[in-house]
DNA sequence: AAATTGGATGGTACCGGTAACATCGTGAGG
DNA sequence: CCTCACGATGTTACCGGTACCATCCAATTT
């Protein structure tokens, strides 16, 4: 009946005995509080190793009620842009000596948003940061958590950033000599694409230029190939858009397929520009030109943000990554 | 100077007196004990309700000694498989009642991977799941985490899982006539690429065939068009391999893409087969014949595998999504 | 030399739940 | 009619850190 012991897991109480110190001391030496002579934070620190102790976070949260844990409510992990968006969140946050807790929501339905925002209050997160949100995702959440601090990555000064991406995109099409461009939008209730179709529409309006035509998928590859006929029609017509800018890469893979399926050659007959920068676009037919995003930079913005830390205000500004699937008109 | 109030949270003792009962009876009902009559239980619920209390888990971790959370080690966000892991065990977390707290690690780096484990373990996690994890990844946190369980997603039976699903598709290419196979592997250090390898030996042993040719890429696109040079040279010698199973769809999408630079025709030239079935994959040129995975019920297996829970003890098996890439030999 | 000041450290209550044990009341069994 | 068992509920200590306040002592000031 060699029980395997009950290895009441080591504390602060075992640390400060092994070290000869109080309770207290270990604390400070856990937090980093001055006022501790360099020798004795020496003893404690020899204590933790030698004792393999590890500090218990949910003891710490109790007595100090602050979880230094981010939560983070995520839509699609099928998606590039928020896969890559929580992973950017994680490193911001573990910089910043936090953690995140994750949740999956369904970004069109308010109640698993709420669901999603209870969960992480359970948790004691101490702001909560949303990931690819529709427009009502922000609200449901927001009322769903009265008193915690809820911001959107690619939101507040995010949102410029991700309109500026889109109009570097369209001036491209524009200093190509395109005149007539059309767009295939997100979902025209989530911010992001709203944010994205304000920057085409910048770029259109500086230009003395109106929107040839516009178009609005669901993110997805599959989205963009089912616009392909629709699109395919335009193009047939007279005056037809000559250059299509796309608000994310992976409609922009199904778009090509779905034109390239109608007959229709990217980019001679037509020019395509994304968004995101996909590590596969380079891989596409054609090679995708689009628009990178600092995610990194943004996800510190973000935390920064959201635990009232001064931080970086703006993230660093998009690029355009120039490829294969936008040339010049009449190429 | 109308301070907003320092509203202390509405614990159970606020409940407990709302509801003119002990906070134990609140305690009874937050986890559903039995013994608690319906009106009373009722009144308790009301209470809550009408407070809107939340209950703390860090009060909860701490006196139970199990924090309800599955600490998840990821690896590449980039890549989808590993990105819809995530997603998949946070939703089988979550159906069994639980959380998961995230930390992204460089699989290939030891010491980020005890770093990532030493971060959930101070979150008290009851156990730990590695998402696509290096061979020595599980070594390192198996050592970094005495006493907490720790599985890899993929892991256990999942490798049989994996490995029959490589089968399925060397299988496919088998049907279709052809006998010279070549596979491009992931990196040899990585679970899955054995697994995945195992299971191309295992289809090409059992028809009386051996392996013409082998390649190893680290799952990305980028590595897939790296890799076309020599496959391309390799298709040009006498003998050439006529097919081709590599061990993702991103790395079969870089790597049509660069056999099409090198003037060679998928799968006119050359057949190809992916796993995963990344949504993209359907889209990509040609559209991809792929092996894909029921991640939601291998994620199942594993959560109850990782908690100690009775649950499902096999995955789903893989299904083989036959489109355009691979061809009968001979065409 | 006494008083002041601030660095270094210790003692103790408390955060918000829950386990363990105690208690009370009521219907079944003797 | 009394004991017993069990259902329903209350009481209390404790989980493992940390905040707050007290204490001690050496260096500096007057």
């Amino acid at each position: 009946m060699t029980q395997p012991a009950p290895v009441r897991a080591v504390g602060v109480r075992d640390v400060a005995a092994h070290a000869g110190v109080s309770t207290q001391t270990v604390s400070r030496v856990l937090n980093g509080h001055p006022h501790i002579r360099p020798e004795t934070r020496q003893r404690v620190l020899d204590a933790i190793q030698a004792l393999g102790y590890r500090i218990n976070n949910a003891a710490r949260a109790l007595g100090t009620s602050t979880s230094r844990t981010l939560g983070v409510v995520a839509s699609d992990a099928a998606l590039y842009g928020p896969a890559e968006g929580v992973a950017a969140l994680e490193a911001a946050a573990r910089t910043g000596g936090r953690w995140i807790a994750t949740a999956y929501a369904d970004a069109a339905d308010t109640s698993s948003v709420e669901a999603a925002v209870g969960h992480l209050l359970a948790q004691g997160v101490d702001g909560i940061v949303l990931v690819a949100p529709h427009t009502r995702t922000l609200e449901a959440a927001t009322a769903a958590a009265p008193g915690v601090p809820i911001v959107a990555l690619h939101g507040g000064t995010g949102v410029a950033t991700q309109s500026a991406g889109a109009a570097l995109a369209v001036a491209h099409l524009i200093d190509l000599g395109h005149r007539r461009i059309a767009e295939v939008a997100g979902p025209g209730d989530w911010l992001e694409a709203t944010a994205r179709s304000r920057g085409v529409a910048d770029a259109l309006d500086s230009a003395g230029l109106t929107l040839a035509d516009r178009w609005e998928g669901d993110w997805s590859a599959a989205a963009g190939y089912a616009l392909a006929e629709a699109v395919a029609e335009a193009l047939g017509r007279a005056q037809a858009p000559t250059a299509l800018a796309v608000a994310n890469d992976q409609m922009a893979l199904g778009l090509m397929a779905g034109l390239r399926a109608q007959g229709i050659d990217v980019p001679r007959e037509v020019s395509v520009v994304g968004f995101d920068d996909n590590p596969d676009s380079a891989f596409y037919l054609p090679a995708l030109t689009t628009v990178r995003l600092d995610l990194a930079s943004e996800a510190r913005r973000v935390v920064a943000e959201v635990v009232g830390a001064p931080g970086e205000a703006f993230a660093e500004p998009p690029v355009l990554v120039v490829r294969d699937s936008a040339i010049p008109l009449g190429d």
